[in-house]
DNA sequence: CTCAAACATTTTAAGCTTAAAATTACAGCC
DNA sequence: GGCTGTAATTTTAAGCTTAAAATGTTTGAG
């Protein structure tokens, strides 16, 4: 009698039928990858710092560009509904790691920046974000990186 | 004057800093495809077949398997928390697409498959979805597929 | 047999996320 | 000036997601 063969590694792709097409095939492995990363950095982020990776994806935008950012600039880079950076920043204002403040000819809009103490706490963040992702990525060679850079620019002008 | 450059296009990526690790860009990048992707198929799933990416890969992972799964097992393949399978399990079976049956010798696990109405539903949805993802994804060459795959396979495996 | 530990699942509470509606402000036309 | 449409943001309602606690079940050591 032969065996069920083992089920190697519990996935996404164990999903996966024969006849699928190779771009679903790719798409799952894809997805596979990005929520292990996901998951892994959204814990760390929660027992090191206390904090989310919607939070901490936020500070990042904001870390990067000293001038301040709108909500709709925020909402554009990071991928996600207006009403969802809404919500996220109301806290972070709350906890005084950001500040909002109105913008002279325009009473619709908000520019939103790190407070100092905000920047502060981001630049703890980072640098152990940073040692995380190079954790798990960081056994790739070289070339294999500059390989999956090319090829998933490939991906994104595609879509 | 030099004016500040233009910002091509609004992602994860706009957040990078020119001296962040190749692995943190490359993990922007990789988030940035899945978000794209995941975010056109809630979409279209939605519009189309109105019910969501969670509910369709619980469908898949049961279409995938005919004798059934657990709740465990689903958890798992999912990558989801047990509480959230719990969910969703009860919607499907409150719309009888999915059926739990409890197994001889254990009281304590359910044994879930797809309804037969399910899986007529699933099937039609799967056609549709592989298209979406064709739609996404086939501008790819083939060889580029396979490096991309064999490249993936790498970053799983070091997870 | 008894009981403690491990298991499979569900429940709960809190936070994330979205789409759509509501609010408020600007811009341009007449 | 007044009106209409567009824009930026917030609010709302519903669903997803998680971690942790709770429930009920099985297993195995003694």
């Amino acid at each position: 009698m032969s065996q069920e063969p083992e089920v190697v590694s519990l996935d996404h792709e164990t999903r996966l039928h024969e006849d699928d097409h190779h771009s679903t095939k790719l798409w799952l492995r894809l997805l596979t990858c990005s929520s292990l990363i996901e998951s892994r950095l959204r814990s760390a982020l929660r027992e090191e710092f206390n904090t989310t990776l919607p939070r901490f994806d936020f500070m990042a935008q904001l870390a990067r560009v000293p001038e301040g950012l709108t909500m709709g600039d925020l909402s554009r880079r990071m991928m996600v509904s207006g009403g969802n950076v809404s919500g996220i920043a109301a806290q972070l204002v709350r906890e005084g790691l950001i500040d909002r403040s109105p913008v002279p000819n325009n009473r619709r809009t908000f520019m939103v920046k790190l407070t100092p103490r905000g920047r502060r706490a981001f630049t703890a963040m980072a640098a152990q974000h940073e040692q995380w992702i190079i954790q798990m990525l960081g056994h790739l060679e070289s070339d294999e990186v500059d390989q999956l850079m090319l090829l998933l620019n490939q991906v994104k002008r595609g879509l």
